[in-house]
DNA sequence: ATCACTTGGTTAACATGTTAACGAATTTTG
DNA sequence: CAAAATTCGTTAACATGTTAACCAAGTGAT
């Protein structure tokens, strides 16, 4: 039988997994898995550079937390962050040619780990699974509100 | 088009969301999600009572992890450490009367969430979901000692 | 019996994320 | 335009997990 437990139980797993196997990849590196991740999303996404609220919203992780993980990347030479002329409140976050660098060592870290997540599991199979997944996370959203306005309510 | 990172920021928000509605639910027991989730297990699945070695090993969690939530559990008044007589080194975990009294409550929440997390899912569609998890996480598993072999060839 | 190994638990240090509160810059609005 | 509201980023506090190092108790081999 199935317990949706599980659920959680492997989540866990597999999200502690892969930030092992990254961290011990970007080591050599002197990088961590936040900082790593970071620099993924500015080499694949980012078309010349990002201010910090996108890649809170685009990676979805906390302001605070892409906060220090920049101040990590700037210290070690990875990123720039400059003042938007057009709006002083924006950081623009800019890699440096160290980090170009280092880039496809990066980027191979992860395709390895993309592709050991794969191994067994066709295009299909991972459709249906994000399809869930996305459901599973929408119902949480959707509950997450309720249980804010029966807050609300009780106060 | 799918991107495998998705699996990543998906189960992400998974477990923030259901780590935050659980918090809020169980708020008014003075109790956090990481005391809850143990005080949970201890409820369904702890005949009597438990070592914390194996709220490690059932929980999947650290030692550590686990022996802090227990003093804080302890220090609220939910459950009692004893030393077992035939093993002075184990700890034998055991709820008290105060945490069979709010068990329905605490039980009630899990439901809940655990009903929210369902919706619109069928159990076979869980049981594949479960089944790709499962595959997912055990090439981690797998590639996690690889690179430790890699790791050990290499010195 | 003793010495080496294993096992259960704790402590310390740190990784990574969160929310709350704040300051400065911008935008909106009356 | 001036006051109010919003937005971007930082800092502080804390939640939750991890690994490494350690102690004390059991186990086992010579």
């Amino acid at each position: 039988m199935y317990d949706i437990r599980d659920v959680w139980q492997r989540a866990h797993q597999m999200l502690r997994s892969a930030r092992k196997i990254i961290n011990e990849e970007l080591r050599p590196l002197n990088l961590s898995s936040a900082e790593g991740n970071i620099l993924l999303h500015l080499f694949t996404q980012g078309q010349g550079e990002l201010g910090q609220e996108q890649l809170v919203e685009q990676l979805d992780i906390s302001k605070p937390a892409v906060s220090r993980a920049l101040d990590s990347l700037e210290q070690k030479g990875y990123v720039l962050r400059q003042e938007d002329p057009s709006d002083r409140r924006v950081h623009r976050v800019r890699l440096t040619e160290r980090a170009r660098t280092v880039g496809p060592q990066i980027e191979r870290a992860y395709n390895q780990l993309y592709a050991a997540a794969m191994q067994g599991i066709s295009q299909e199979e991972l459709a249906a699974f994000l399809h869930l997944f996305t459901r599973m996370s929408e119902n949480f959203t959707r509950a997450q509100k309720n249980q804010n306005k029966e807050d609300r309510d009780a106060a």
